[in-house]
DNA sequence: CGAGCGTGTTGACAATGTCAACATACGCTC
DNA sequence: GAGCGTATGTTGACATTGTCAACACGCTCG
């Protein structure tokens, strides 16, 4: 029942299935995905991967969560290292959230493309992505508190954030902005605008 | 050469074709579009699709172009109705914007989703988008002049705002957003926001 | 040592995209 | 109106792929 170092052909396929797909869909993105040409990379026959997973959709419901993971994991880092009084800190989450996705085109398509995993509800995957989105709304939570951001409902505002960043990111690697447009600024300004719509204005408000 | 009412079987299958392709794709989305079907539906054969389109991605791609000008044109109707004075014009729209992609789930997903057309460039569809994205640029800089708006590179506000209300709608799309949560407020909220965020400030420039 | 289960393998099948060879019909020229 | 050529369809065939069933192997437990 190894697990350890000596995985692979006997030991922990199922490990290894998860990373050679993670691979070949950086490499190939989703569609390059087959059951059988995942097996031959991994030295095991065609049908050897439902052992460990009851279909294809499955396996790559399970990438697709582990990356929501990582995603989480590489937000959490941005949480903890930021100046917590400042929105500077929703702005550098925001502003990371975007470019994970562009440094990880294809795994970030998988993981919102439900076209592709069937159109099936893939609670496992709601599950993962709504653990990122909890983590969202307490940040916007804490800087109501603060007095930086309007007082109105958390997880509204939460989701207005995370569609412009979720939408920036979506437009860039489906290839819909100009390749030669400056993507940092364009970052750095759609997490800004957004941020000031959300801000508290001083004289007048609205 | 008909190509008017008596269209069908022999006819006008290419423009058939086309139609069918959406209905299926509203009905079951773009992955129960396939070409026997299709024909079978049309009363034709499985490789009568081909002399009208290269292959299926060329048909999906095709179908996912009219859902861009279908866009635009509900977009225009907009355009022309409203007060071009207010920045209301320009909520109303992102607002369409959305409800347009809600109303057609399965087409929206496949206009932006280039993974089910194959990774390629696809000229046609990104010129078919480019068109909408011009006809933003185009208000924002009307309200730039008319000072409801900061002066600033139009097209990297545009930016902003079409990844607010793709990002609202692909959110919506993939069922990440609570069905429980009130849609509409959350369109307008979005729309608000973004808007707000790109406002001209009264007091305190930033 | 033998039973049993976890893990893999091979054979087979159905669905699908796509091409080649063949059929047909409609428009245009004489 | 006859003949021909191109546009449009049809059928047969094949490769790829997901998936299942039947079978094989090997490790663990008694």
């Amino acid at each position: 029942m190894t697990n350890q170092a000596g995985a692979y052909h006997h030991g922990d396929l199922r490990a290894a299935l998860l990373a050679e797909a993670a691979a070949m869909i950086a490499e190939g993105g989703a569609a390059s995905v087959t059951m059988r040409a995942i097996g031959q990379r991994l030295g095991v026959s065609r049908a050897a991967p439902y052992r460990h997973f009851a279909n294809k959709t499955a396996l790559l419901v399970a990438v697709a969560a582990a990356g929501f993971d990582r995603l989480k994991a590489h937000l959490q880092t941005i949480d903890a290292g930021a100046p917590r009084s400042s929105v500077e800190q929703l702005r550098r989450m925001g502003e990371e959230y975007v470019r994970f996705a562009l440094e990880n085109p294809a795994h970030y398509r998988l993981m919102y493309g439900k076209e592709a995993l069937t159109r099936r509800d893939l609670p496992e995957l709601r599950e993962a992505a709504n653990a990122i989105f909890e983590q969202l709304v307490a940040v916007i939570q804490a800087h109501q508190r603060s007095g930086g951001i309007k007082r109105q409902d958390a997880r509204a505002q939460a989701y207005v954030a995370w569609s412009a960043v979720h939408g920036l990111a979506s437009l860039w690697i489906e290839g819909q902005i100009q390749a030669t447009d400056d993507i940092d600024g364009l970052i750095r300004q759609t997490t800004r605008t957004v941020l000031d719509g959300m801000r508290v204005r001083r004289r007048r408000g609205a």
